[in-house]
DNA sequence: GTGATGTGCTTCGGATTCGAAGCAACTGAG
DNA sequence: CTCAGTTGCTTCGAATCCGAAGCACATCAC
């Protein structure tokens, strides 16, 4: 009954929601797995996790928003709800007034690496497990590539407030 | 400065950090699509291609939640909004009297029907383009792996109320 | 049949989410 | 300097989400 006009294929469907599906199941466990260990939100566990990458333990809001693909006024909430139990400071900046910059604290760091063992693991059980060698470095080239093209490709019809890349030299 | 005890290589961080932020970029924008050209949340949209796909058109509220997963008090609450926009109707089924079953209607029909060429266009656009044939292929191939894996593994430690796959043969 | 347990769904309360609007600091042109 | 436009963040309101608890039917043992 569906007509399909402008094509796509069993296999690209396949892709597209065996796709949506793991991540789903993938997000769902590891929830759970830090609510346990950690009492952390998925969010609340890429943030640390973002904060302890950097060089410096800190980041800006918004680069941190972007970074985990977030909304600005959800990212204030949940970097006041980390900041009350201690876990990241937030500082503004001294170069641009509007800006806060967030920083992991020790504590931070700390429950960060409570809750890392454990959530590999449910990364080896439940992503790695059925997967060769191959299929993950596969994996791993195939979506940073699509990755990469969604962060560059400006969200058809760009916003009123557009990005920061917008260099238009028109 | 995080101890890294259990090993977890660069490429599987990458693979793991890739999936995630693929699927929440996809996400984001098919969002918005759905939004625009049929005010369709994501859930809503899966629930009417769900139903769609359907020989019959529905499916009892538990399969519907677990196909999408999603929580069961969260299914109960869209497919209420979806049946007072007249995209399903929700009837108790006859030979188990607890049980209701879901079906996508005509109106509903024609919304998914409007909605899916632009979904395909984004999908096209934001994850096919930079892909290769193959690469969709091994996509589809390594992920529909993973996902299957991850429906019949139960959750690390199991509920109170299991699955229902419990074939516990003991 | 009767009770104990399991299963399907909903209700309830609280937490999280987002977009729109608002505020404050920066930037550039005149 | 002063004004307009931009950018960083927060507040606000409304929608959505989940788990725990509750209700009703089903199923199984006895």
């Amino acid at each position: 009954m569906t007509s399909s006009p402008p094509p796509l294929d069993a296999t690209q469907l396949g892709a597209y929601f065996a796709l949506i599906e793991a991540s789903s199941l993938l997000k769902h466990a590891v929830e759970q797995q830090l609510r346990d260990a950690g009492d952390l939100s998925y969010v609340q566990f890429q943030l640390l996790a973002t904060l302890g990458d950097s060089p410096t333990g800190s980041r800006r809001m918004t680069d941190l928003a972007d970074g985990v693909v977030y909304s600005r006024s959800g990212l204030t909430y949940q970097a006041q709800t980390l900041e009350k139990r201690g876990l990241v400071t937030r500082t503004p900046s001294s170069d641009d007034e509007r800006s806060i910059t967030v920083t992991i604290s020790d504590e931070g760091r700390a429950v960060l690496a409570g809750v890392f063992p454990g959530h590999i693991a449910v990364l080896d059980d439940l992503l790695f497990a059925p997967l060769s060698r191959s299929d993950i470095e596969t994996l791993a080239d195939v979506l940073a590539r699509a990755r990469d093209h969604m962060r560059q490709t400006p969200p058809r019809s760009a916003e009123p407030r557009r990005r920061k890349k917008t260099a238009d030299p028109s």
